[in-house]
DNA sequence: AACGCACACAACCGCTCGCTA
DNA sequence: CTAGCGAGCGGTTGTGTGCGT
């Protein structure tokens, strides 16, 4: 098998797509969907393979994407479920709403890497690069994380107060520039910035702390690869897209809306995700994740009244011994993720300008994809709000893109 | 101003998996 | 059971851009 059998087709484009084509596709996928990825390029007038279509879709033109340079809280986010999850970055992503997997992958290895590096962190095992000195480097593969208890390793400290080690972070509000700026000073300088200040936080832990990389368990695997993972995850979803651990007390009373059957259990691409990482007080207790996601459209935050959004029980003492200052990351995920949240928003409609109706009922349109439409349909049916974006994070694309738009 | 380098991002390639005939 | 096909994933490469010299 191999090379899919559209791309020994000769005569099809390759490289980077025009704006002519990206309209083509756009308009395409978003009138008809996409019953077949290899039939798409014909249907929308393509000189491309479906293959390329796909990717382009996905990781460029899907409206639901959340386009710009990663925050702060979002890069812990990817550390901490790297460690738990490794290079599988489609997994990352769905715990990444409006992220791609490439995106992720390509700040992986572009970005997260070089800074564990240079706090002494082995990106691939979690560990301080003197412990994994030798045999470092070394991938984690599946039978690395399934061995003996096959569970899940997720990398927390089990012992210390690591507020007594580490810098309570300063919030991460720089500008974009001052970010770069100070991660080009803080990367050719070994000075640390605010920016790092949960990577400075990791390496601290880990140097400081003795246990420090005595990962704690989830509760159960989600490697097992005779099980689907929502028969293995402590962790579902009721129909909110809450995901949420049985054994939560605050969510015991979502259980019987819990996971339909057959459904996904990850995270759409639509909703927020609040980890939060609990360590275990005693061996005796495993430690488990716990992941909770609020539908941007139900979402009370989404209205804009970030204080009164799903949100764990103030007195979870566990926040204040995770090394990685989830609190904070909620409130930020809460400020930053919820699409629509920022007033200088601008709606996927205007950019469009035209391409696609402002009037276009997205409701009726979802119909009209009656289930031939995968993730996309997801945006449909959540209306509008998951077409807001970040006007200055769109950059120099959306120069490229509107300009064909507004000659529609 | 020109050049080279480093980086970020986009896209391609090869592979596996699941479904179906 | 097997082969063919499509979808998806992860690794890798290509390319544009910004910055320093």
């Amino acid at each position: 098998m191999g090379r899919h059998s559209c791309c020994y087709k000769q005569k099809l484009r390759k490289g980077l797509w025009s704006p002519e084509e990206d309209e083509k596709l756009l308009k395409h996928i978003t009138k008809y969907g996409h019953v077949c990825w290899s039939s798409v390029p014909k249907l929308a007038g393509l000189q491309r393979c479906g293959k390329s279509c796909r990717l382009r879709w996905i990781n460029y033109l899907r409206p639901d994407l959340k386009r710009g340079s990663f925050s702060q809280q979002e890069e812990n986010l990817i550390v901490e479920l790297h460690a738990a999850l490794g290079n599988r970055w489609s997994q990352l992503a769905a715990q990444l709403p409006g992220r791609t997997d490439n995106e992720i992958k390509n700040l992986w290895n572009s970005c997260i890497t070089k800074k564990l590096r240079q706090r002494g962190i082995d990106p691939n095992t979690h560990k301080p690069l003197s412990e994994t000195k030798g045999g470092e480097d070394k991938v984690l593969t599946i039978s690395d994380k399934t061995s003996g208890s096959s569970e899940l390793k997720l990398l927390a400290p089990t012992t210390g107060n690591l507020n007594s080690i580490v810098p309570q972070p300063a919030p991460p509000s720089m500008s974009v520039a001052d970010r770069n700026q100070t991660e080009r000073s803080s990367s050719k300088n070994f000075v640390t910035s605010t920016k790092d200040f949960s990577l400075d936080q990791f390496a601290a832990a880990s140097h400081e702390s003795s246990n420090s990389m005595d990962y704690f368990p989830l509760r159960n695997s989600v490697y097992s690869p005779n099980l689907s993972m929502h028969q293995t995850l402590p962790l579902w979803f009721n129909q909110n897209s809450r995901l949420f651990d049985m054994n939560s007390e605050l969510n015991c009373s979502m259980i019987s809306t819990a996971v339909p059957s057959g459904s996904r259990p990850i995270v759409s691409t639509s909703v927020d995700l609040k980890p939060t990482v609990s360590i275990a007080e005693d061996d005796s207790l495993p430690g488990f994740q716990y992941l909770e996601a609020g539908n941007s459209s139900n979402n009370s935050a989404s209205t804009g009244n970030a204080s009164s959004g799903t949100e764990l029980p103030s007195n979870n003492s566990l926040f204040e011994s995770s090394i990685f200052q989830w609190p904070d990351l909620l409130l930020n995920k809460q400020a930053q993720i919820q699409l629509g949240a920022e007033p200088e928003d601008l709606k996927w409609s205007e950019y469009l300008n035209g391409a696609i109706s402002p009037s276009t009922d997205f409701q009726n349109q979802s119909q009209l994809f009656n289930g031939s439409v995968k993730e996309e349909n997801q945006f449909l049916t959540d209306g509008l709000s998951s077409w807001l974006q970040p006007p200055e994070l769109f950059g120099k694309d959306f120069q490229k893109i509107s300009t064909p738009f507004k000659q529609i």
